[in-house]
DNA sequence: CGAAATGTTTATGA
DNA sequence: CTCATAAACATTTC
């Protein structure tokens, strides 16, 4: 569920629901520091997303909802688990689970910039190649978790956008010839909206070339570590993947 | 049943 | 003070 194409499907189930600027009928949930009565019969005037945040938005604030791990919600459905976060419209009604909840005030705007969103139109691959520019020394299994860069990539698409572009996890930025910095920005981007794709088919997992594989499209072995100042299991073709500067 | 997993924040210590 | 590391949180799947 987490990562960014995901929050956009739950976006598009949303707005396939025609809501319009639906009015808050009932909260209900266990989010702490959730101001009930703030929205109870306030009119929702949008649902975006931006990254790996689900944002409701009203007219002077805005929730933000984070699933971290093991979000997950339910359209017009509900489950045992305990409830986080619950919205009731008129014949609607929206569940979140396991999430983390955020009340933002003022114009979402002020928030966020969708220059860094890899779903978004706005998304800026320039500016995401000058960030990286700047931290010369960063590994590029670790730029690609940067929500400040990359907001929405997550493991999965990391894995598979390494492996997409032949680039050893371990490689520094500044050891990549440019041809591969510019790769790896335009893969983590299309590789994003094949996520989004085959995750709304169901095939997802189906299409993984090395995340949770034992070997890759060519047959070689797939090493997987935690590599990284993020500890995230790596998983890479020591073949097939470069590394271009050793020490 | 134990382990691991699409993630981030907070606490702790060097 | 800042950085790196550890711990914390919560649920489903194999």
């Amino acid at each position: 569920m987490p990562e960014g194409p995901s929050i956009v499907i739950l976006k598009d189930l949303i707005k396939d629901l025609h809501l319009g600027k639906p009015e808050i009928l009932e909260v209900e949930g266990s989010a702490k520091n959730l101001d009930k009565d703030r929205l109870l019969h306030e009119k929702i005037q949008d649902f975006k997303s931006w990254g790996k945040h689900f944002l409701i938005c009203f007219k002077d604030f805005t929730l933000r909802i984070h699933f971290m791990l093991f979000g997950t919600y339910l359209i017009n459905a509900h489950k045992k688990t305990k409830l986080t976060l619950g919205l009731a419209f008129k014949n609607d009604e929206l569940n979140f689970y396991t999430c983390k909840v955020d009340l933002l005030e003022g114009n979402v705007k002020e928030h966020y910039n969708w220059e860094n969103d890899i779903m978004a139109e706005e998304w800026n691959s320039r500016a995401a190649i000058k960030k990286l520019k700047e931290m010369p020394e960063a590994l590029v299994c670790d730029v690609l978790l940067d929500q400040h860069i990359f907001s929405g990539v997550g493991n999965i698409i990391k894995n598979e956008v390494l492996y997409r572009i032949k680039v050893h996890p371990l490689n520094k930025i500044e050891d990549l010839p440019p041809a591969k910095v510019k790769a790896l920005v335009k893969e983590a981007r299309n590789y994003s909206f094949d996520f989004l794709k085959w995750k709304k088919e169901n095939t997802l997992s189906k299409h993984w070339e090395v995340y949770s594989q034992k070997e890759c499209p060519r047959k070689h072995p797939i090493t997987k570590k935690e590599l990284g100042k993020t500890h995230r299991q790596t998983y890479y073709c020591g073949k097939c993947q470069k590394l271009y500067q050793q020490n």
